[in-house]
DNA sequence: TAGAAATAGTTTTATGTCAAACTAATATGC
DNA sequence: GCATATTAGTTTGACATAAAACTATTTCTA
């Protein structure tokens, strides 16, 4: 079988970029997945907690906007942390269609616990790659996402 | 608030790599996925489409493995394929373990419809980076594709 | 060759995810 | 001031996803 479509230079230099950057991508996810399910998080709680221990209690919509996910996604993973005692919500007094989002002490320590070992897996992952080839990855990709903000695809 | 843990150069540096990355191959997602839902179809199902494409009828555990997702996600996105009638399951007689999933017709057309937007989108994407750009970023990540495949995290 | 191990696939359970419809509260404009 | 916009959050419906338990079939092995 093996068909495939007619592709020039630029769209296989493209196109092999794009997959070379989505496995990685891919393998990073699942190999941080992988530590934070020893602690029975998921990546959206950690990113919430995280979030939260960094700046603070926070009302849902800017959540959202920090760890990029949906309204209707951010009500979904504050209930099941909520659930698990590792945030709480505030209904805010001023104006009753905020809730503050806050971690519990319960959350906290978890962030304690985790955040060390996460770091140091990433650290550890990197460190096939010289510091210079870390910043030179990291402007590379910056220049991508930058760009796409203006585009529509 | 603003608390943060202590950095070292060489975390900081691994971590901005990381964050950069993530955030570049999540802004790729959302424009790909984006272009893929004005066809009804999601990134894995375009995967699958795409790979019966390239490769012929294949089994289940082979789909899985060229997608990278797990025996049961297969079950469920060739169920929703099939649904549609884009793919076909096909019994194999001499081992009734398998079942042989292939494109239909009404597939392939779609495979023609949507593949060369999708490829179109992504060079597109591609094109604020320079040739030699784009092979660097495949090379980086491949080289940190490769480190991990060893590590456990 | 009969029982055990392995394999392909499905089902179940729990979570994530989005979009769209919805509710409740606040802000705006005439 | 009241009708209308907007805004924060929830709910719903459809799909994705993994892990684990399960079924059916085949292979291995003693």
């Amino acid at each position: 079988m093996k068909r495939t479509f007619h592709s020039s230079k630029p769209e296989s230099d493209a196109l092999n970029a794009y997959i070379k950057l989505i496995r990685a991508s891919e393998n990073l996810s699942v190999a941080t997945h992988r530590h934070l399910a020893d602690h029975d998080l998921t990546s959206s709680q950690f990113a919430v907690l995280e979030t939260l221990y960094h700046l603070g209690p926070l009302c849902q919509i800017e959540i959202g906007k920090k760890i990029q996910k949906s309204r209707g996604n951010v009500t979904t993973v504050v209930n099941n942390l909520a659930r698990r005692k590792l945030i709480e919500r505030q209904k805010d007094c001023r104006d009753k269609r905020f809730s503050q989002v806050a971690l519990t002490d319960l959350g906290e320590k978890m962030v304690y616990e985790v955040f060390p070992h996460h770091i140091a897996g990433i650290v550890r992952i990197f460190s096939c790659l010289t510091p210079a080839e870390q910043h030179e990855l990291a402007r590379l990709c910056r220049k991508l996402g930058l760009s796409q903000q203006a585009k529509t695809y």
